[in-house]
DNA sequence: GACTGTTTCAATCATCTGTTCGACTACAGT
DNA sequence: ACTGTAGTCGAACAGATGATTGAAACAGTC
């Protein structure tokens, strides 16, 4: 694995660890067993870094979204269908079906306090959540459209929060015995979500 | 007001609007038009400023949450009258109703990416967050614990999200042309998980 | 007015931060 | 053998960071 490589990960890693803001160059180039200069090197400055991250991650997962998307506008034009394709997106990420998928998945959680971070994701997932915002349009004709609005807000909360954390914080997990494996995660949640969305206005 | 109280006010809000990290013991007292060396009288150390901002809000919170649940568990003992108050709870944090309110939820969920924050919130604020679930225990006896246990920790995250950041992201907002007001946000929020527990199991 | 404890202040500490620099290596094409 | 390019390395930079110090300013009490 090249350098470059090895320092995106090893970025994302720590991110994920710690948040953003605990994590300097120093700590990352030392996970990555790279000299300190070398994020300095490949990306300009930190926030390139970072930026880079992002970018890459957009890609991925974008296509992969557009692709669920596509297919079930096509198979399944129903908001269920819809709706499962939103928690298979990150459903996929959490069993690490993607290389590091989990690891971004909290990573990208902890960008998301970070002001400008959190600019930069809304600018690269920004077109790929609103084609789901469309998707969710057509299955679902009878909301007004500020109740979908909020709604589709809200579910893409539950979902980033869902699969970014443990599933259930440590004291629920004991409370009720067990954590819910990604798969059984993946139905509650598309069940909550569908039963939500058809909530009347 | 004295100094300690501008100490934790001025840290609130540079939490809220930078998140944790991007935060500094001299832009605190800088602020708070203190001495550099306040933070550390009064506090002992950085660390200890966060604790009593957490302890302070903990206090604060928790017992206007009690008030409500214990009202509602008398006067509308129903799954929408617990998730009443769940949402209310949080929505008159949203609407200033307790001084610095709507500060102190942005400057939390900024407090939730930073691991260390995080289980300082969990430790004061879980004891009020378990009398949640078990008042919701009540109410929805048919549901099968892990159901319950996954729902409620998404309704958690819902609300959480809600009604710390801006109510719609801007592009949202810019969508549908307006952003909803605490109160309709409120009821939407209410309907919304509220069909989402009786989505059945 | 002297004495007390509390609060504020500027200056300073050692450490950590992101970034830059010049030297060194390895290897390609000519 | 020479040259250019890409990569790596340790050392250094200036600035920011959290924390400490000892003196000053303040209040209230005898």
């Amino acid at each position: 694995m090249s350098t470059s490589d090895r320092l995106l990960r090893a970025a994302e890693e720590l991110i994920a660890e710690r948040g953003i803001g605990n994590v300097s160059v120093r700590d990352i180039t030392a996970r990555a067993r790279a000299n300190t200069a070398a994020i300095n090197y490949y990306f300009g400055t930190k926030e390139g870094l970072i930026h880079a991250i992002v970018e890459r991650r957009a890609q991925e997962l974008g296509s992969r979204r557009t692709e669920l998307l596509d297919e079930a506008l096509i198979t399944d034009p129903t908001l269920r269908g819809v709706v499962r394709v939103l928690v298979t997106a990150s459903a996929e990420l959490a069993s690490d079906r993607l290389e590091g998928g989990r690891v971004f998945l909290r990573c990208r959680q902890a960008m998301r306090a970070d002001p400008e971070s959190a600019m930069l994701l809304e600018k690269f997932f920004g077109p790929y959540t609103r084609r789901f915002l469309d998707a969710l349009e057509q299955v679902t004709p009878q909301l007004p459209p500020m109740a979908r609005a909020v709604r589709f807000a809200m579910a893409r909360d539950v979902v980033d929060a869902s699969f970014a954390n443990d599933m259930l914080p440590a004291w629920l997990a004991r409370r009720v015995g067990a954590q819910p494996t990604p798969e059984e995660l993946a139905d509650l949640v598309t069940d909550f979500l569908v039963a939500a969305f058809e909530a009347p206005a």
